[in-house]
DNA sequence: GCAATACTTGCACGATGGCACAAACGAGCA
DNA sequence: TGCTCGTTTGTGCCATCGTGCAAGTATTGC
């Protein structure tokens, strides 16, 4: 797609960190997994519980079936937006808040230096 | 159940920010909006596309139809990740950087409250 | 061993989503 | 007016998703 130079690249203060591609940072299975109601209000629930959560805890903030849970959780943690930890026959889940505000301000980071970027050809 | 009396410390650039509550700032239409590898392909075409890009350029960087390429966009529209204008017969498509970069920085916050914040039973 | 508990997996079903193709729409132009 | 171009909308197909129910697995306690 054929780009223009229009504005002089302008570099910003937040451009010494090395950027990770924008392309590596949209990542589909992240965003598609917090593309359910379900799944946010899980998740959410999970964000305000100031502890590991059980399964059966989690389920709690919405009316669903168990297994519904179980699986959601699931969808979350391969997604990296939970953690589990297994003790016995309890499984505790707990949000991975630095996975999620790392990818979160990464992007944000990526699509600034986008933004800013006007050098023709440039995959920022 | 809500305690909005004692909070944790926040760091200076995160306090800049004013808070929504997390469960606001969890939105699904923009997060399924994001969750399909194709709909990111045309945005991440629209954000190193340095101008407004018609559908048919947009479209040039993806191998589906044209009219598919023409409903991702009104998707990606009314999540809020680009905007559009009109000019004659052509429809400009353009990544809507403030709202994105606002919205992942703002869920980034408040998830960073969330995390910080260990007082049970409370909202963030 | 046996039962209870905590969770996961199998399965079926309806809903939704992404896609291509064709047709329609609307603006510009001869 | 009729034509072309850029885009949107209608339609049908197929795959995937979310869900509940039932059954299975694994661990704990009696």
């Amino acid at each position: 797609m054929a780009q223009t130079s229009k504005k002089p690249p302008r570099t910003p203060a937040s451009a010494a960190r090395r950027r990770a591609p924008l392309d590596r940072l949209l990542d589909p299975e992240l965003f598609r997994a917090l593309g359910d109601p379900t799944r946010l209000l899980l998740l959410a629930c999970l964000c305000k519980c100031a502890r590991e959560c059980t399964v059966s805890e989690v389920g709690g903030c919405c009316d669903v079936d168990l297994s519904v849970v179980s699986r959601h959780l699931a969808t979350l943690e391969r997604a990296g937006a939970v953690r589990s930890r297994r003790e016995g026959r309890t499984v505790f889940y707990a949000a991975s808040f630095d996975h999620l505000t790392t990818s979160l301000r990464s992007l944000a980071d990526a699509l600034d230096d986008c933004a800013r970027c006007r050098t023709p050809g440039c995959n920022c």
